[in-house]
DNA sequence: GATGAATGAGGTTTCATTCAT
DNA sequence: AATGAATGAAACCTCATTCAT
């Protein structure tokens, strides 16, 4: 990558932060691309010479929360630890990951409400590709023998999620609760629920 | 109430329905005026008769389920059960309601996004409100001992929570399993989480 | 056709009228909705309630005007004179149409620029209509032994067309010459063209 | 003319020709820079090295090809033929010159829509140039006697300037007449309008 | 000479809202 | 009680133009 090339992606990944911070606050519609410049102390016309439109820009903000989290779950879910660290792990990475970039992670609901067409289709498959992860810890933790078999993995997945997206909705710098504290009793509770 | 109070009432809660499924669908800010009149054959115009406007209109939406919900869950806290069945029955009620009603649901995200003033301090009240059941059956719970003593109350109600409103983004008629076998499903394993 | 249709009609009329005027003077891409909106002290966003948005104003626009000519011209066309008088009203009809509706012939120049997909079509379509009533006059010219049977029914026909649209970028109705007179001009000289 | 003029000289010439292409093709509004530029395969901010703005640049174009018809024209009526061959000339020169650089002349159309002030002045007063060629052949030919007396020659000369500009609109490298035989053809038949 | 980046004015379009009828 | 018509603010987006490098 030359070093414009670097320049650019710096900037972009400026805009996209700056828009997902906006975006968090405010949700799709409700931002506009004036503040989302504003926020940079650019102007508005200068954003449209990175990004396509304001579509464009909201799924590239998408794009870069979802590779963030990706990775870190790839990286869980096919390391050497035994299932119940794994799923330990799991939790907790995303938690601290949801706690540091909130304003990142808060413009992952209802994709179908704001793509389209092959954006959409991008956005849910890798959605299904984090939930599949889960899935993965979940089926090697039965088979290796230590979480419950009678547990309904799609049920206790969509559990987790919906507990680990939950968190953007009460969490606060400012709580009771650091998110290290946080991660720690998601991850205990959690586990409760699938240990035999 | 006159008969004609009744009409008008009537009415109301017609735009109220056929709005909650424009906005679950869009958004707020992506639901136009005009699409939910249109879904009732009225013009844009005439629910200004209604209601005062937009704002108003999603506040009185978010009213109306949020009157729904509290009823039923107070009604359960309230009750001669133990809090084993208690739980059981919260997620339960929840879960079908959502389910059932998952248009009007849709919708409870985010006040903070979609309210201002008075209006927020209201939604976020009655957010309280719901989530506060919770707590007062878990805590119920551990001093009767039949809950784990070692539980994060407001842990386990942040994850009871999450789980149950995540439901929204995955529950389809079409799905693999009926409302009743998800209830069953939430109940038995969240209740797995918090027992000794 | 209702009352309130009847209406509508008539202010859709008014617009195109303001457009056409417009449009005549600054061209496609130099009129604004502003302006089209001013002319008739209109707000730009009313126009909207009227036309889907300024293609579809263009394209009525070029409507309107091809269907009066189109009419014109079958009629001539089609009635019971010679050749020799069928093309002279032609030319003449075309000359004061023209003239007096300035404006809204103006915009018949290079569809190609303007339209796209089936409106360019359409557009396409009526001019070659209209060029066809008057190579179906030379033809029953040449054949009835009036014409001059050497002549390039196609040559004759851009020659003869060339001619009438060019009007509009010197016809001034201040010029020395009454429209009257014009059409006469036109009609001798062009006739003298063709006559064996 | 230093070899650095030259080479500048050759470079403007380069981009108005590119110029010229898309203006014919989209118009002057409808063209932008962008596309003028990625034409040449230079980038937008290059081109105002050469030319001061935009509607420099379209001035410019219609400079060139100005010049370009006044010298031929300006040629055949100061020639020594005789007013017959004249016209027949001067006709078929300007069909040649068009179709063969169809893109240039496209753009002559309608200065008052693209020029203001000065430019305006010169362009209407290069066209005023060149209808006075035809004026002055067709005077010589009344005056020789070979050309009709009772020909209106305004009116006889918008005839012509409309058929030869109105080419533009219909030829195409593809059609089923060569450019030379469209020549011959407009030719035969303008002059036979205007011989006794 | 050339260009990448930024700008801002101006255009199109949408939409909540109003109001006379 | 309803609605058709109008409005204007605000959004998105384009593009000629500038300027540092």
């Amino acid at each position: 990558m030359s070093l414009r090339e670097k320049k650019i992606a710096k900037k972009k990944e400026e805009i996209l932060r700056s828009a997902a911070t906006v975006l968090a606050e405010k949700g799709y519609h409700g931002t506009t691309m004036e503040e989302v410049a504003a926020n940079l102390l650019m102007t508005k016309g200068s954003m449209y010479y990175y990004f396509k439109n304001k579509d464009d820009l909201l799924y590239q903000c998408h794009q870069m929360i979802m590779e963030l989290s990706l990775e870190k779950i790839e990286q869980v879910a096919n390391s050497e630890l035994n299932p119940i660290e794994k799923l330990r792990n799991a939790v907790k990475s995303h938690v601290l990951l949801a706690t540091s970039e909130k304003s990142m992670f808060m413009m992952m609901d209802k994709p179908d409400q704001h793509f389209t067409g092959e954006h959409l289709e991008d956005a849910l498959g890798q959605r299904r590709d984090y939930a599949h992860f889960f899935d993965k810890i979940l089926k090697e933790g039965i088979e290796k023998n230590v979480f419950d078999e009678n547990i309904d993995i799609r049920m206790v997945r969509f559990i987790i999620l919906g507990a680990l997206n939950w968190i953007l909705q009460w969490y606060s710098e400012d709580g009771p609760q650091t998110s290290e504290e946080i991660a720690q009793a998601f991850a205990t509770h959690l586990l409760k629920m699938v240990l035999k």
